[in-house]
DNA sequence: TGTACATCAGTGAACGCGCGTTCACTGATGTAC
DNA sequence: TGTACATCAGTGAACGCGCGTTCACTGATGTAC
């Protein structure tokens, strides 16, 4: 049986998949297929380690010098999958807010369950996300902090405009503390399910209901 | 200058320090030094990548086929270190919470403090420790497991006594729900500290006060 | 309309490195006779 | 008291592998004249 040769790319001697140069002025394409290929890896391994720029390269079915016409080191590509990563979450956090209406509880509430479920559904990812050196290369905030920043600040506006009859308004400290609480209780839920797979966690649901309503001061739903 | 030879010791032509021989019956010697070796490294570098069975050879200054006799392979090796270090974990949980004395609050307050200041002290290790890869190798579990289990329970415990004038003492699942809540952000806690440290967290132990309790229905402090 | 040339989008061989693991070997030190 | 031997605690060379990076090169395609 003669391989069929699939539009776009041919089978080499070694069987592998190559991929067809692109046209002239469409050399960015290159670029986003490494993207897809090198966020493809991350989240079926979850580990920073495994992402080499000769395995990106085999994926893509291109030559391993290829890589350097688009990213200046492994680490580079690593820093824009990220990046694209990061935006991804913090639109799904926004777009949950804005479904869940005007009320500040289910804004807040809504974002918590977004905020696991990204987690849930990219494992791999959000890994590499939250994956870093303990010490860092370079001293340099990535764009992302100040993207987290809007979307924390918005949470704390959330947060200060509950009503709680009785006891007023939270404080901006009070709220940002809250809001710290939330994210690394999040985090917490997400990363230890992913690294204790085999405990048995209670319903995800339940979980982030119960304590966003313990965080933000209410009693029990 | 002729180089000093410390004892038990000798530099080998290429000026690393070699390790002495143990004396006969004294095999095991080698086996702690290189589970000291492997820690430090992971202090270090925090990677479970970075714990090489060369590098930790060199560090201990044997040859590499001396890691085989003690450790099977590198995951047996790092396996131990992961080990040794949980157990380390609990005790200090244990131990802070015999100092708090008899009062729950105090207790489970106790053992909070005591969880992010190992983490914040073993930043290394404590990312090792809950490094994992996304699909396990094994299906067994490791031997930390039933240790975590017992520790979870004494804090179920202290959970559940804790008075609520009107409210009525935790009920089991409540407790459990608490607790779940208590080991994941404090997970959080220590774990974005480690991974995003230019942040401007607020003082860890007011974050930890406050955490605490609000999840166990409590005012703010 | 032709054609020389510049540019684009890559390729392929080679480098030196550190890795885990194997294999047969080596000294020193106890111990049985 | 000697001495052969077993055991202990390692060693050192070698293997094949995948890695990041370098370097000079190659076709195809557009464009100026």
């Amino acid at each position: 049986m003669t391989r069929p040769t699939a539009a776009g790319s041919h089978a080499s001697p070694g069987g592998e998949r190559r991929r067809a140069p692109a046209r002239r002025g469409q050399g960015a394409a290159l670029r986003s297929d490494i993207l897809a290929a090198a966020t493809a890896m991350i989240a079926r391994s979850g580990d920073v380690g495994a992402l080499t720029l000769r395995a990106v390269a085999r994926e893509v079915g291109v030559a391993a010098t290829s890589i350097y016409l688009h990213f200046a080191s492994v680490e580079d590509l690593l820093e824009a999958v990220k990046n694209l990563r990061f935006r991804e979450l913090t639109d799904a956090l926004a777009t949950a807010a804005d479904a869940a209406g005007p009320d500040p509880v289910d804004r807040v509430t809504a974002r918590a369950h977004a905020y696991v479920r990204f987690g849930g559904e990219h494992p791999g990812e959000y890994a590499v996300m939250f994956a870093a050196r303990l010490v860092p290369a370079s001293g340099a905030m990535p764009a992302r902090v100040t993207i987290a920043a809007d979307l924390f600040d918005a949470i704390i506006a959330d947060l200060r405009s509950i009503p709680r009859p009785g006891d007023g308004a939270m404080s901006e400290p009070e709220a940002t503390m809250v809001a710290f609480h939330l994210w690394t209780a999040l985090h917490g839920i997400v990363a230890l399910r992913m690294l204790r797979p085999l405990m048995d966690w209670p319903p995800v649901e339940a979980e982030v209901d119960d304590l966003v309503h313990r965080l933000i001061g209410r009693g029990r739903a």
